[in-house]
DNA sequence: TGGGTACATTTTGCATACAAGAAATTTACA
DNA sequence: TGTAAATTTCTTGTATGCAAAATGTACCCA
């Protein structure tokens, strides 16, 4: 196999978590995580403590590594944090935005492919995704990178409350507010990203089942690399 | 000396780097600072890398770690995203905001002493701190989160490109931001965090001599816990 | 049968050992 | 004396070893 940085596999835990390879709460074993990518507990501490930095993973002390399992509150604060971020990135749309829209719909064309075709992962991984691309393609590269947590811990959180939104209608947002960016009407594409969000926050289950305990054991031995 | 896990070791090294006792640029020795905590490279390593992850040190393979030291560009980025993160979050300032102004009035008083009488060290400290403070007081935890990095940044970039912004000026922004909001005039305070931010960008020297590539070793003893 | 104690197993926390690459220094030679 | 090659030293990258804590299991006794 070829070689693994712990920040190389830092990544591919985001991944797996992103398409929901690995539940809110999963446990992750050193020595497991360790045999996956072939190298040894060192690598994986070090990726552990990056991911622990950038919020993705818990660590109870003697105890082991969780995949964090936001509450209702902090999922709030996580989606409020993504609204002002993403409505502030539309805020300052300036004009010359013909490349920006023509990534941008490329995006949507694969999250379409994705709605029909492929699994639930990688539909999850490119819906979250979308927001991180516009953040990128309208030159914050760093607000893209803090999208990039943030939108992980939404998503996280959908799964974990057990939303029902689906797919389509978040595709179906997004090209809306291509259209409106499109249309050189930033305010507009504004209005429809802060209401999107609301969308998928209010999708969340308000009282959900008591997070079971996750006994889910078994790290899966998907952490390959994400097949798009 | 008191246990020290890899998270105390990165949270000392982050007061240093804001505290200007680390320069960006300079060379982090992983004995270096193994003996200075008295502990063994391991756990340096762990927290070098939560560090990188949050963008504080970037590493060349082989060559060693170092503070970052942020181009011109990645600079503006910084500051384009803090008045995104700092202009939303007072965009939605709600009424009662009695508890979080005086939080913030004990804060600049500290300021002030500090002008007085402290270090620039801990001057740019607490500067950069407001900002956090704010985030955190209005109930925006994970900005707040993401704003000590930011601000983190930009106050690197502060010493890098010879900012001669002074440290009363910023004190007195913020104090007028903070009165603003006591009137209950968000859209006043938006507009002064706007323009405090706007008047520390411009402080920096848009042309600045080539950045020194950091001979700058001796990683000074002076990683003790900021004191305050 | 139920409960508690002792023992075994597993897993994390941390240090150390060792290999490999880069930089610094010395040596060789023109 | 200056430059290039060779060697030494230093530093990072990775694995492994060991101790301590937590968990699981067997056993004993009431």
């Amino acid at each position: 196999m070829t070689a693994v940085s712990p920040t190389t596999i830092a990544e591919r835990v985001v991944e797996a978590i992103l398409a929901q390879k690995l539940s809110p709460g999963e446990r992750l074993g050193e020595q497991a995580l360790a045999d996956n990518f072939s190298v040894s507990r060192t690598l994986v501490r070090e990726a552990l403590m990056q991911l622990q930095a950038r919020g993705f993973v818990q660590v109870q002390p003697r105890r082991g590594w969780y995949v964090v399992q936001p509450s209702a509150e902090e999922a709030r604060d996580a989606f409020a944090a993504r609204r002002i971020i993403e409505a502030g990135i539309l805020e300052t749309a300036g004009r010359p935005m013909q490349q920006v829209i023509r990534q941008l719909r490329l995006h949507i064309d694969e999250e379409q492919r994705a709605i029909q075709g492929a699994d639930a992962a990688t539909r999850a991984f490119l819906l979250a995704d979308f927001h991180v691309c516009l953040a990128e393609n309208m030159g914050h590269r760093l607000l893209a990178d803090t999208l990039r947590d943030l939108t992980a811990r939404t998503t996280l959180a959908a799964t974990l409350y057990q939303s029902d939104h689906s797919a389509e209608q978040s595709c179906a947002d997004h090209a809306s507010i291509v259209e409106a960016l499109e249309r050189g009407d930033a305010e507009q594409a504004r209005a429809l990203m802060l209401a999107h969000i609301g969308n998928v926050e209010e999708a969340l289950e308000t009282t959900p089942p008591p997070p079971e305990t996750a006994p889910g054991e078994r790290l899966r031995a998907t952490l390959s690399p994400v097949q798009r």
